[in-house]
DNA sequence: AGCACGCCGACT
DNA sequence: GTCGGCGTGCTC
């Protein structure tokens, strides 16, 4: 990486510096162009989404690659960009129509080395018409996490390289030369022979010998002058070294897999060997080892010498999991995921570009690491919300996946117990675009582990009868129970969606917040009331306190709604022995470093003890001794208002359900709910997911909704209310004209049309002072609707202060 | 995005 | 008279 020094003095020729004073200015003869190259800018605007053409000066012909980050001049400024295309002739170049050469500048200069492939160029270019985003953002998604080089504005008006903050580190090795094993210290070098003994089983770094023998280093350098050790400089990777006690972390190989397993491996191996890029669902119960599919199948891969991409939800990427993975594939693994510090992301990235890694586990956006040649990807938990971005490029993981999956002729691997109704559907289709879908079953679990029996308790019965506890007789029962034979159990308190609020017992209002129209939630400690969307907070009173006033009638009963996980805490201090250990895991008990480990780690070392815990709880825990999983309430989850509630209800229920039993002792679920005839409740009382999936197609079909329609969700927000609602106006004007003019062609071509819905204010009408509004748009399943709602946008152009986003397959509706 | 060009209101 | 508001158009 030669050549930073120099860059900053060559910027001054962008911005506006001191007045050029000087008369007769150097002409330079303009340097001869070796060829030409598409570059994306790295921009993030609709406008200048399409990439740029600039010639390749002779001098850095060599560097300027393809991925290659490079300094231009546009317009007047500098900007940083990236190169997508290269080409001898300026119209061989891709996404660059006719242009003038008189008009094609040169590239200023190189800043990084190639950070992406030309066929990640492509799935970017993909994803960016796919989900209507713009290049440079889709591109951003394959760049070294801490970032590329770019070009900011300082306060002086000029414009300057900023350099990506962190850095490699290296690491000295010392380590035996082959002549050193011969070498025999003298009797009374103490400090030899413990160098000497220290280095026999391989290399060891000097920081580790220093901490270990207190300064070794005199000694190292004596025996490095007589040959018998070197010293040698390497690329240290920081984010290596998590340990855990966890039992269950380890990954050796079963002595037999289940014939579900051995299906779902000849599946795997088959869409291997046709390398088209087919899909295969793994629909496996809870405990029915999936992981251990997962592992084998990447065992194959590596030893046909390709790599491997495995995506796990964020929520259950615990030590436990990456655990796993390590120890069945050591070094060549690299693990991402959001409590890595920037450092360790770095390095985990760059040990994946060097090669050193070729085995990735990681969230949602590993799957954009530059692992070369794969071989395989895998989604565990395919079903999971979170594999859908929240920001621009929305994309879905699991959909650039089967895309990815087609380019590099690898299969696609989708594990769920709850699989989602998307992937079902293709599934039942048995293809989908051009890819072939399988589902293959694996309902049993390994060893004697049988499902959990599954009991629902009532609370309307128990009401009726007088109870005002928020345990249930069942449940009581039920952790008595397992207290007394020194077992464990599991609560989940599910609060997605909810949190505890303030509520008037009189007239039944609930404080909102005036900026986003979104119910404050009630924070006990601070007595405060908070704003979850723009983090605005109020003090208050609440019911007892004498002062306590509700805003809108002024009654005194102004009360808490709902448990927050503290209080069934404290319920369970006192109703359980003090010797239960009693774990709370929530958003607030795993704040801190490494928290959520040690919790895990106590809960397993305890003799008998109650883990308490948000959906947190409910992915990924496999711990023998837990024998009765309860549900606190079942019914926050049912009554989202999100067409996917269901699933997502049913996805929580099962996975917890879950965690009991899978040890040699029977397992037992209890289910708190008012809603017991629910399809939902049912079909996890029942162990039959028909009872669900059957009635939610149903509900879907009828009103339209995925995997019948893809969905795109258009949002156009404002400061200014009017003008959202004129601007999302005129796009849903051009959407309709334009499918209601081309109605026949759709008929003809035996599809139904486009249909859009709205516009309306969102449910959530205003935050953080903008004023919200939104369209839905339902597109018939394999129509391409983003080049359309892309033509759209850029008809009605851009409004001063309006901004728009489109959500292409939209999960959050709100 | 950021900047230049361009056309109408209240200020040194 | 001009300084400056932000609407429009353009950037390889």
């Amino acid at each position: 990486m030669g050549g930073i020094g120099a860059m900053a003095e060559q910027l001054s020729l962008f911005g506006s510096p001191e007045p050029e004073e000087t008369p007769a200015k150097p002409e330079f003869a303009p340097e001869p162009v070796a060829a030409y190259a598409s570059v994306v800018l790295d921009i993030p605007t609709r406008a200048l989404s399409e990439p740029f053409a600039y010639g390749i000066p002779r001098s850095i012909a060599n560097e300027a690659q393809i991925g290659s980050t490079v300094l231009v001049h546009f317009g007047n400024r500098a900007a940083a960009g990236y190169i997508v295309d290269i080409a001898p002739e300026l119209g061989d170049l891709q996404g660059i129509n006719a242009l003038d050469p008189a008009r094609i500048k040169a590239i200023e200069a190189i800043l990084s080395k190639p950070l992406f492939t030309a066929e990640a160029a492509r799935i970017a270019r993909w994803m960016s018409r796919e989900y209507v985003a713009t290049l440079s953002e889709c591109l951003r998604l394959f760049l070294p996490p801490g970032g590329s080089p770019r070009v900011v504005k300082g306060d002086d008006g000029v414009w300057a390289v900023e350099r990506p903050a962190v850095k490699p580190i290296q690491n000295r090795w010392v380590m035996l030369t082959p002549e050193g094993f011969d070498y025999t210290p003298p009797k009374t070098a103490v400090r030899q022979r413990q160098l000497i003994e220290a280095l026999q089983c391989g290399p060891v770094t000097t920081r580790d010998l220093n901490l270990l023998y207190n300064s070794m280093s005199a000694t190292i350098k004596a025996l490095e002058k007589r040959g018998v050790v070197v010293v040698e400089e390497r690329r240290a990777w920081r984010g290596c070294s998590e340990q855990t006690t966890l039992s269950s972390a380890t990954g050796k190989a079963p002595v037999a897999l289940t014939n579900g397993q051995k299906q779902a491996l000849a599946q795997i191996e088959r869409a291997r060997l046709d390398a088209h890029g087919d899909v295969v669902l793994v629909d496996g119960v809870t405990g029915s080892g999936k992981t251990e599919v997962y592992l084998s199948a990447i065992e194959r891969v590596l030893a046909a010498g390709r790599s491997a991409c495995v995506l796990v939800p964020e929520i259950s990427l615990t030590a436990q999991t990456v655990g796993r993975f390590r120890s069945r594939f050591g070094e060549t693994v690299a693990v991402f995921h959001s409590r890595l510090s920037a450092g360790e992301r770095l390095d985990q990235w760059d040990m994946v570009a060097s090669g050193a890694a070729r085995v990735v586990v990681g969230a949602r956006s590993a799957l954009f690491c530059p692992l070369d040649d794969p071989g395989l990807i895998i989604i565990d938990e395919e079903h999971e919300t979170s594999y859908k971005q929240g920001s621009s490029p929305r994309y879905h993981a699991r959909e650039v996946a089967a895309e990815m999956a087609r380019r590099y002729r690898c299969p696609l691997v989708l594990g769920s117990a709850t699989p989602s109704a998307e992937a079902l559907d293709r599934c039942r289709r048995g293809t989908y675009n051009g890819a072939t879908w399988t589902r293959v079953e694996m309902p049993e679990r390994p060893g004697h582990a049988v499902l959990p029996t599954v009991r629902i308790a009532d609370l309307r019965r128990e009401f009726s009868h007088g109870s005002r506890s928020m345990f249930s007789k069942p449940l009581m029962e039920g952790l008595e129970r397992v207290v007394e034979r020194r077992e464990k159990a599991v609560l989940l308190h599910n609060r997605r969606g909810f949190a505890p609020f303030l509520m008037c017992r009189e007239c039944g209002c609930v404080p909102t917040c005036n900026h986003c129209s979104t119910a404050l939630t009630y924070h006990e400690r601070t007595h405060t009331l908070q704003c979850h969307t723009c983090g605005s907070s109020w003090r208050v009173q609440p019911y007892p306190a004498p002062t306590s006033r509700c805003p809108k009638c002024g009654s005194r009963y102004l009360a808490k709604m709902g448990l927050g996980t503290q209080q069934i805490e404290d319920a369970l201090h006192q109703m359980l022995p003090e010797d239960v250990a009693i774990i709370r895991m929530d958003a607030d008990s795993t704040r801190g470093k490494d928290a959520h480990k040690k919790l895990l780690e106590r809960f397993d070392a305890a003799d008998c003890a109650v883990l308490l815990g948000t959906q947190m709880i409910a992915k990924g825990l496999d711990f023998p001794e837990v024998t009765l999983v309860g549900v606190v309430n079942a019914d926050f989850a049912l009554k989202l208002p999100d067409f996917r509630a269901g699933e997502r209800a049913y996805d929580l229920l099962e996975q917890v359900a879950g965690r009991a039993g899978r040890g040699d002792r029977p397992g037992e679920v209890i289910i708190q709910t008012y809603l017991p005839e629910d399809p939902v409740i049912r079909a996890v009382a029942e162990h039959d997911r028909s009872i669900f999936t059957d009635y939610d197609l149903d509900q879907r079909r009828d009103a339209l909704y995925p995997p019948f329609v893809r969905l795109v969700n258009i949002l156009v927000w404002s400061t200014k209310a009017d003008d959202a609602q004129d601007y999302i106006g005129r796009i849903a004007k051009l959407l309709k004209r334009r499918w209601h003019a081309a109605a026949p062609d759709f008929l003809r071509a035996g599809r139904a049309v486009p249909q859009v819905l709205g516009p309306a204010s969102c449910v959530i009408e205003r935050a953080k002072d903008r004023y919200r509004f939104h369209l839905l748009v339902k597109s018939p399943v394999g129509y391409h609707v983003s080049d359309d709602i892309d033509a759209c946008l850029k008809e009605v152009g851009s409004v001063r202060g309006v901004s728009v986003s489109v959500d292409v397959d939209a999960y959050d509706l709100m």
